[in-house]
RNA sequence: GCGCCAUUAGCUCAAUGGUAGAGCAGCUGACUCUUAAUCAGUUGGUUGAAGGUUCAAGUCCUUCAUGGCGCACCA
């Protein structure tokens, strides 16, 4: 690393240590404060100009503006809920405690006393009567104008990224009102929040390919989860009729704008209910959703503007299909390998048709949907865990939510005929025995809870991390989560060589 | 996995194949109502890594690493 990074470091070290010497402990154990920034500066808000406040505040932040004056100086500190000013003066604080207030860094932590003012320029500020060190930063900021901007180093150093960048703290405070905003509407609905296991013995409940774990005591392999779904239905066996759990999935697959490894779900069962009540739920929950943190259903994303205005479109796959100029009514399976050949459906000679069907879907139609669709009966081949259509053969009673060309959310009524559900995991361990890493596993004992008697019931998937993209207009599933998962750099290692080369040398 | 682009000082960015620069931050000095404070001076670089072409490479070529975007796969 290069002599400039240590002369940076050293003497924000050097400095560390100067406040040591002079009696101000660079990392202390508390500091009460009276005010945060904001009410600081409500509370005073009506002070006329030169006004003094009667008594006096104490607020703790981080350091994030100096402007020197010489024997006075302006600084910015920044807590959680904004910035205030503060302003010290030399025969206000004395020579010792005035040289300490010069020698600070942006970046430090402080603690400020003193009564507020209004400055001639207006704004409310902290007249310093005293101030002490919370705690010493090593390392510099990056630049006060433009901020961070270089997208690797906002993901891999959040932290810093959520310092100098006010915007990106708004979407993760949006994030956390939009999942307890969930909780909340759910609840309010007589649903029950449930953990289930997240170490599974078997792959389930989803088509997806597993992360691959290990249980050192037991000898036993283990699959992070792709789905709670089966263990969420043992409970509707078991008695509870609306229960909800929120949590992560992890899924061993490719990375894009709309996918990472692991990402926040919510599943939802309610019992007595089919896919047409889960529906209603879904459009509700989700406009609920938007009014409450948004105050509007007008939205923008990625460029489009959205309406979430209900009620939304709901038009079956085969019919979405037509309409993108692939009519497969009436289709024979001839046919429709036909079409996906003429369509250039890669290795269609070699898949099922209600796979070609989907691979349609997700090609011609999917990226199309820019507004709240509901896209309803899927090809039961590629719906193991749906309940057949009570009208229509060869479908399933299923939908999935699309906004701008994603998926977010996937519900059906679930299958709980024991026979016919065992007829189709066979069907799926007979894919997955001739390779298919996405295929569901032979569950026995989720076939055997089935088996005790499973009321009917709705289920519904909501990938929150991407309903918080569309609410939040994030372009990149990266930018709503705030550790997205990235390559580990091997070039650290020279950095921490020469921090600890720095430690020793102290 | 494939394609395109990017990687230069702590940060944000410049540099027709010909001496690596600016602003901010830092350091020194001046300044007791500034606010992107200002003014003067100043430190700081193995140009992501390794090879190659050339009298000469930040710049051209190859490989690699990391990231971004798009495609593929997936929710």
């Amino acid at each position: 690393m290069s002599e400039e990074l240590s002369d940076l470091l050293k003497i924000r070290r050097e400095k560390m240590d100067e406040f040591r010497a002079q009696g101000m402990e660079p990392y202390p154990y508390e500091y009460k404060k009276t005010h945060s920034a904001a009410q600081a500066l409500a509370k005073y808000k009506g002070l006329k100009e030169h006004e003094e406040s009667p008594e006096e505040v104490s607020v703790a932040g981080r350091l994030v503006l100096k402007r020197g004056h010489g024997k006075a100086a302006f600084a910015t500190i920044q807590d959680e809920t904004g910035r205030i000013q503060i302003y010290g003066k030399l025969d206000a604080i004395g020579e010792q405690k005035y040289a300490l207030y010069q020698k600070l860094d942006m970046g430090d932590f402080v603690g400020v006393k003193g009564k507020v003012f209004k400055t001639k320029t207006g704004e409310i500020t902290i007249r310093l009567s005293s101030f002490v060190l919370l705690s010493k930063s090593l390392h510099p900021l990056p630049e006060k104008w433009h901020g961070l901007q270089d997208k690797e180093i906002r993901y891999r150093e959040r932290y810093v990224d959520l310092i100098v960048n006010p915007e990106v703290k708004d979407v993760f405070v949006k994030r956390s009102k939009i999942v307890s905003l969930i909780r909340k509407f759910l609840e309010a609905r007589g649903f029950l929040e449930v953990e289930t296991p997240i170490l599974h013995v078997m792959q389930g409940g989803a088509a997806a390919t597993p992360f691959e774990t290990f249980h050192d005591a037991l000898g036993l392999p283990l699959f992070m989860r792709i789905a709670p779904e089966l263990y969420l239905k043992r409970l509707l066996v078991g008695g509870f009729e609306k229960v909800f759990e929120m949590g992560r999935v992890f899924r061993n697959e490719g990375m894009s704008y709309k996918h990472n490894p692991e990402y926040t779900m919510i599943e939802i069962y309610q019992a007595y209910a089919d896919y047409n009540d889960i529906m209603d739920l879904t459009e509700e929950l989700v406009v609920t959703a938007a009014k409450e943190v948004l105050g509007t259903l007008e939205i923008e994303f990625r460029g489009d503007k959205i309406n979430l205005a209900p009620p939304w479109k709901r038009i079956t796959l085969i019919d979405a299909l037509k309409k993108e100029g692939i009519d497969l009514e009436k289709k024979d399976e001839e046919g429709i390998r036909r079409i996906a050949k003429a369509k250039g459906i890669e290795g269609a000679e070699e898949i099922g048709v209600g796979k070609i069907i989907n691979v349609l879907y997700d090609k011609f139609v999917e990226p199309n949907l820019r507004q709240p669709t509901f896209i309803i009966d899927h090809p039961l081949e590629t719906s193991p865990l749906a309940k057949k259509h009570r009208s229509k053969a060869g479908e399933v009673e299923r939908f999935e939510l699309i906004i701008a060309g994603m998926e977010l959310a996937n519900a059906f009524s679930e299958l709980n005929d024991p026979v016919d559900q065992r007829e189709r995991l066979k069907k799926q361990a007979e894919l997955k025995a001739a390779g298919d890493l996405e295929a569901e596993s032979m569950d026995e004992d989720f076939l055997r809870a089935l088996e005790y008697g499973m009321p009917p019931a709705g289920g519904l998937g909501i990938g929150i991390d991407r309903l918080v993209m569309i609410l939040t207009n994030q372009a990149s599933i990266r930018d709503v989560l705030f550790f997205p998962h990235m390559k580990p750099i091997a070039a650290a290692k020279p950095k921490e060589e020469e921090m600890r080369a720095l430690d020793e040398s102290n």
